[in-house]
DNA sequence: CTCCGGGATGACAACGTTGTCAAAGTAGCA
DNA sequence: TGCTACTTTGACAACGTTGTCATCCCGGAG
C-alpha cells in the first residue's frame, strides 16, 4: 500500500479511502490510485484491515462437520456456502470423525483465526467450553445434533418423528415384527431414532422385542451381518427399519444376498442417491440437509446482524419417499 | 495479551515467548503466564501474528472446486483436509459451478485472506491472471483439469486412457456400435474423454458414426432423453458409454424404462455409489478422487516447504470395475 | 481586505503480535 | 575485587491497515 501511495504520489490514507470507496476523494486522484493499484497488482490485506477496524469482522465463518466428504455433510456445507457467498463471506470447514478432542481443537483453530461465526455438527457431549467463544461475541449455531450444557441456536432433523412415521408406514402395511438397525447409541440422533422406534411400536400395541433390535452398528458390513442374523431367527421379522444411510445399504445388500428383497420390507432413514433405480426402489425417510444448511446459515447471519432475541430451535421435517421396498406387505 | 501480561506481572514479550514456546523463560514465570492465559481465556490472534512475522504464514490454504456438495469434489476436499490437518493447516473452500467470473472472485477473496497455497479445479480457460499470485509466492496446484496459459503443478485423472479402456472393454465383448454420451465439450475433461472414445473406436477399425454421439448433455434428464433417441435408431447401438456420473444414471434410467437393461451394455465414467446393488450392476471406469486430493495436497505442501523444482504433472489412473452392465455381449 | 465554511488531503496513532537489541541479574574465574 | 560469559527479561519498532483530527485550499459573504 505504501508503494501504491508513492507511485500515485498521494498519502497512504488516500489509497485506503479509494480502496474502501469512501467519499471525498477527487475523481482525478481516485483514477491515479486505481492505476497504481493495477500496475503493482496490489492486494488488500483483509486481516490487517480487520485488525485495525473497530468491529474487526473477518468475513469468514467456521464450519465443523462430521465428515466433509460424506454426502449429507457436503450438501449441508454447500447450502451454507450459498448463503455465505451472497454476503461475501468465506467458509472454513473441518471434519470431526466423532472425535471429541478434535472438536475442541477445531474450535480453537477457528478462534485464533477470528471467525465471525461458527456452525457446528458436534461430536462431544459437553459444550460448556464454548461459553468463552460466545462471551467473545461469536454466534454459534448447532446443526443436526443439539448442544449439551449450553443454550444455543439449533437446527435439527425431526429424528424421533421421522422414525415413528417410518415404523407407522410399515405397520400400516401389515407388519408386526419390525427389526431395527441403529448406529452408535452415543450419537444423539441415533438415540432419538431408536426412541421413535420404540415409542411407535408401543403406540401400535406391538411387542418391543429386544431380539429384533441391533444397536451400535458401524458401517455397511456390520449391518449386512446383522440382517443375516436377524432373518435367521424364527419367527423372522417381516420388515426392517434401518436408521442410517450405510445401514440401509447394508440391509439392502443382505436382503439381495438372501433373495428376500421382494419379501421383506425395508425403510431407511436418510435418502440414498440412486435408491430409485433399484428393484424394488428403497423407501426412505428423507432428511433435508440443504434446508438445514440454509436455515442454519440464515440464523447465524441474523445473529451477526445483531439479533439478540432468545435462542431458537428449528426442527426440519423428514419426508417419506415411497419407492417400493417399504410397501411390501407382510 | 496486554491484560495477560499485566495479570502475570510480566512484559508483553514474555507472554509472547510463552505462547510460542520459545526457550529462555524461567519455568516459574511460564507457569504464571499460563495461569493468566487460562483465567482470562485469552485467544492468540493468528492474523496479527502472521502479520508481524517475517515469513507471514497463515496456516490456511484455499480450495476451489466445481461444487463442494457433489461427491467427487467432497471426497477430494476431504482427502486434502486429511493431509492439511497433520500440519495444523485449515482449508477455505468455495464452489464455482462452472462460472469463470466466480473463479477470479474466489482467487481474489483468498488472496486478500493471504492463504499460503491454492488448489484449483478450474472452470475458466485462461489462467494467466494467476501469475500475480504466483509472483507473490503462493504455490498453486490444479486438480482434475489442467491450467491454460500457465505452467503449474497438475493432478489429473487419466481421462483419455480411461475412456479408451472402457470402449475397448465393450469391443472385447463383441460390440461394434457403441454410443457415446458426453458432457459440455467446453470442459477439458469431457473433451479428453470424447477424444479417447474416438481414438479407440478408430484403433479398433470401427466406424466413427456421428449418429451415435451425443455431446453437451447436462444432467440426468438430458441423458435419459438422448438414450431413448439413440436406441430408436436402426440399426440401434448395442452398447453405451456414458462419460460422466449423471449421464450414467440417466442412461441407466432410460434402459430400465425401455426394458433393455439386460440387452444393451453400459459402461460409465466415474463411479457411482450403490452401483453394485443394481441389476445388472453398473460397470464403470472409476476415478480416484481421494488419491487426487492426497497427491495435490502433498504437492502443495512440498512447494510450501520450498521445493523449487520444475512443475510436475501427475496422472491418476482409472480403474475398470466390472459389475455386469459392461459385460453384456452384443 | 478579512473571515468563515466546507471539501479534499495528509500526519499520526493504534489494532495484536513478534524480531531486535539492550539491560539486568547471576555465576564463574583470575 | 573486577572481569567475562551467559541467562532471563523487557523496551521499542514494525507488520498493513484505518479512525481521528489537523491542515490546506478555495469561493463567497461581510
Amino acid at each position: 500500500m505504501r508503494e501504491v501511495a508513492a507511485l500515485a504520489g498521494v498519502s497512504l490514507k488516500t489509497v485506503s479511502r479509494v480502496i474502501n470507496a469512501e467519499p471525498g476523494v477527487s475523481p482525478e486522484l481516485a483514477a491515479r490510485v486505481g492505476a497504481a493499484i493495477q500496475r503493482l497488482d496490489y492486494r488488500h490485506n483483509l486481516w490487517a484491515s480487520s485488525l485495525r477496524r473497530s468491529n474487526g469482522k473477518s468475513a469468514t465463518i467456521g464450519l465443523i462437520l462430521e465428515d466433509i466428504g460424506n454426502p449429507f455433510s457436503a450438501t449441508l456445507h454447500r447450502a451454507i456456502e450459498d448463503v455465505a457467498v451472497k454476503r461475501g463471506v468465506l467458509v472454513l470447514a473441518g471434519s470431526l470423525e466423532e472425535d471429541e478432542a478434535r472438536e475442541r481443537e477445531l474450535v480453537s483453530a477457528f478462534a485464533s483465526r477470528r471467525v465471525d461465526g461458527l456452525v457446528i455438527m458436534p461430536a462431544s457431549h459437553d459444550h460448556s467450553y464454548l461459553l468463552n467463544e460466545r462471551k467473545a461475541g461469536t454466534p454459534i449455531v448447532f446443526v443436526d445434533r443439539p448442544p449439551a450444557f449450553l443454550d444455543a441456536d439449533t437446527v435439527l432433523t425431526d429424528n424421533l418423528g421421522g422414525a415413528r412415521m417410518g415404523i407407522r408406514h410399515m405397520v400400516e402395511h401389515g407388519h408386526h415384527r419390525i427389526a431395527y438397525l441403529g448406529d452408535l447409541q452415543s450419537i444423539m440422533t441415533a438415540e432419538l431414532r431408536y426412541q421413535g422406534y420404540s415409542e411407535e411400536i408401543q403406540a401400535q400395541n406391538l411387542a418391543l422385542d429386544p431380539d429384533l433390535v441391533r444397536l451400535d452398528l458401524r458401517g455397511i458390513e456390520h449391518a449386512e451381518a446383522a440382517v443375516v442374523e436377524l432373518l435367521a431367527q424364527r419367527p423372522a421379522p417381516t420388515a426392517i427399519f434401518a436408521a442410517q444411510n450405510l445401514l440401509t445399504i447394508g440391509a439392502c445388500r443382505a436382503l439381495r444376498r438372501l433373495g428376500l428383497h421382494h419379501q421383506v420390507a425395508l425403510v431407511g432413514f436418510d435418502d440414498i442417491l440412486l435408491a430409485d433405480l433399484l428393484d424394488p426402489g428403497i423407501t426412505v425417510m428423507a432428511q433435508d440437509p440443504a434446508a438445514m444448511g440454509r436455515t442454519a446459515a440464515q440464523l447465524l447471519f441474523r445473529r451477526l446482524d445483531g439479533d439478540r432475541t432468545p435462542t431458537v430451535h428449528h426442527v426440519i421435517p423428514t419426508r417419506l419417499i415411497e419407492r417400493g421396498s417399504g410397501e411390501i406387505r407382510a
